[in-house]
DNA sequence: ATGAAAGCGCTAACAT
DNA sequence: ATGTTAGCGCTTTCAT
């Protein structure tokens, strides 16, 4: 190992020295060009551009981050086992960060309990220009930090007092779900939603709620908690439903938390010969891409992604710019998209 | 704006600095107790130890990277619209690099022609440790650089001369999808591929040798390929085939060149009142999660995927060490998966 | 309009 | 065992 770098080979990376030297002039001069900034004569801006793109010099970002207190680069704290929800929204969001100039560095957070220290550590090793959160962080000592250091942050999917967010009203779109089946006649509805966020508890009031305001008693162990949002958890989900509960008689509509947990529901059931929506229907939430391809297709609840991409990064960039608007948490509206895994009780 | 930061808030990061100061001490103790260097008296080092617990300090990573010419962060180089399998993988690989004790940079390349371009440059501005690509990029010019500054670069899935890859023999596998479809009976074979990268045009190649063996003569139009390998392109390219060919006199059964191009031509055909596998057989490739869980569950080729992810991440990390046993390339086995989507010709 | 010099936070070589 | 110092690549006063 040496200073060349630890694989033996020259560093030949091509510094803001090396462009000033080969061009005879000051770092400063060089500076000024690379940043377009005003005072510098035409004929030796020229010259600098002409070296940088013949040498292909980029300045250093741990340079530049070190001198200006800043990294333009903003974190993304995800789940791991991001789902595919999760997925689409980042992608946006990561595309948007782009337009706005930031870098993106992600965070991932895995379900052991030492993952959530260890991601408040990598933070802190980075001068974030702000944060997003798209995994529900349990441990406050996190937001403390947060809020403690003031660095501009913005939640999506879920909510955290005193932080904005972007989200969608959960328990009014899981309502809605269920009162789509209400609608069609069904009044035996089981759930399988899961316990690890609150998001998963929102959608499970929600589901209460609706029936509540039906005047339909839940019955007992009709909603199952699992430990993933996931196909393999939702088939297991309903499987001890399945075990619990008698299909016709006890259950004839499942709402399931999310699109994965009902594909994975709809197979537990194929695999007992139970045909969907025939002899269950089933309601996911989220709309993910795969929800219009599988069979049969998903109806579900829509979560606007690209406005909620948009919305966070846009919130994020203001509250970084220092545009104090007070930028309050956003509530979008969601849409029941009706496929072909509900039908009316007959 | 001030020093302080963007956002007006005083920027309380502790530096080393603070840390020395308060223990009243030099900076290079501290070092040496953070880095876990000999030489330290116990005391000092208990002391020192205590003030980092007590204000969270972390060393900044861009500072560290500078003095050290290095960064201890690898690259990661995907498209933004990764597909599930992608996921997988790169989920897998992130796991990995951070038990080696890496950071993970992403670089996430858009469709677009000037993307490539402004990864190099991205590239450039880190001071990176090593790079993963799982995506093909396309400008030679781009692999030029790598091998002109000698950074420890792994490819999977794909192959370029000169740089370490992991991947499968995508020929051999088409072969035995296909393969898998004749011994069942079926002579009239159709396929999707996307004309994107390397790989579709292999799987292709895989499945023309296939045909070729068997003395089966492709028909004209016999091969779609679309721009995407998404679910949306598999249905667009599945109509494409409906259109030139008739079920069961033109063609008995599709090979698809990913499960998700395989989701689509079933939802396609699904559309039709075409039945799978009972009119047509399909088989896709990558065994990702999902293929488990639709209806039918997907007969497939399944890549190793840990394996993929643990041999890529490994093998960068011991060209990053320098242990240079001349990494190279690796062809996994992979597997086909039968499941219900292919049945025997009737 | 341009350059010299200081300094961002850290590590390592050198001195003690 | 510990401190002093130089320097990583860059930007930004401050002179000129």
């Amino acid at each position: 190992m040496n200073r060349y770098g630890l694989y033996g080979k020259v560093d030949d990376m091509v510094s803001i020295k090396d462009i000033a030297k080969q061009a005879g002039m000051s770092t400063s001069t060089v500076s000024r060009v690379v940043n377009g900034k005003k005072y510098v004569n035409q004929e030796k801006r020229q010259r600098i551009l002409k070296l940088i793109e013949e040498t292909g010099y980029v300045p250093n970002n741990a340079a530049r981050s070190m001198v200006l207190q800043r990294s333009f680069a903003v974190g993304i704290v995800i789940s791991d086992t991001f789902n595919m929800f999760q997925q689409e929204l980042f992608s946006i969001i990561e595309r948007y960060l782009e337009i706005f100039g930031y870098h993106t560095l992600f965070f991932f957070v895995k379900f052991e309990d030492t993952s959530e220290e260890a991601c408040l550590t990598k933070l802190k090793a980075e001068k974030l220009d702000g944060l997003i959160m798209l995994y529900e962080i349990k441990n406050p000592v996190f937001y403390e930090y947060l809020i403690k250091t003031g660095l501009p942050v913005v939640t999506a999917t879920f909510h955290y007092p005193g932080i904005p967010s972007i989200h969608v009203n959960e328990e009014q779109a899981s309502m809605d779900a269920v009162n789509h089946l209400i609608n069609l006649g069904h009044r035996k509805i089981v759930m399988i939603s899961g316990d690890g966020f609150t998001f998963g508890r929102q959608r499970a009031e929600g589901f209460f709620q609706a029936l509540t305001a039906a005047d339909i008693i839940l019955e007992e162990g009709g909603i199952v908690f699992v430990r993933h949002y996931t196909p393999e958890f939702g088939m297991y989900g309903m499987r001890e439903l399945l075990l619990r509960k008698k299909v016709g008689r006890d259950f004839t509509a499942i709402f399931a938390a999310t699109d994965e947990l009902a594909i994975g529901a709809i197979r537990a059931l194929r695999d007992e010969g139970i045909r969907v929506p025939e002899d269950i229907s089933v309601v996911g939430f989220d709309d993910i891409d795969i929800a219009d391809y599988i069979n049969p297709r998903l109806t579900t609840i829509r979560q606007p992604m690209k406005e909620m991409g948009e919305q966070t990064a846009l919130t994020l960039h203001r509250s970084i710019s220092g545009e104090t608007n007070k930028t309050e948490s956003q509530t979008l509206s969601y849409k029941l998209i009706i496929r072909e895994s509900t039908m009316a009780l007959v």
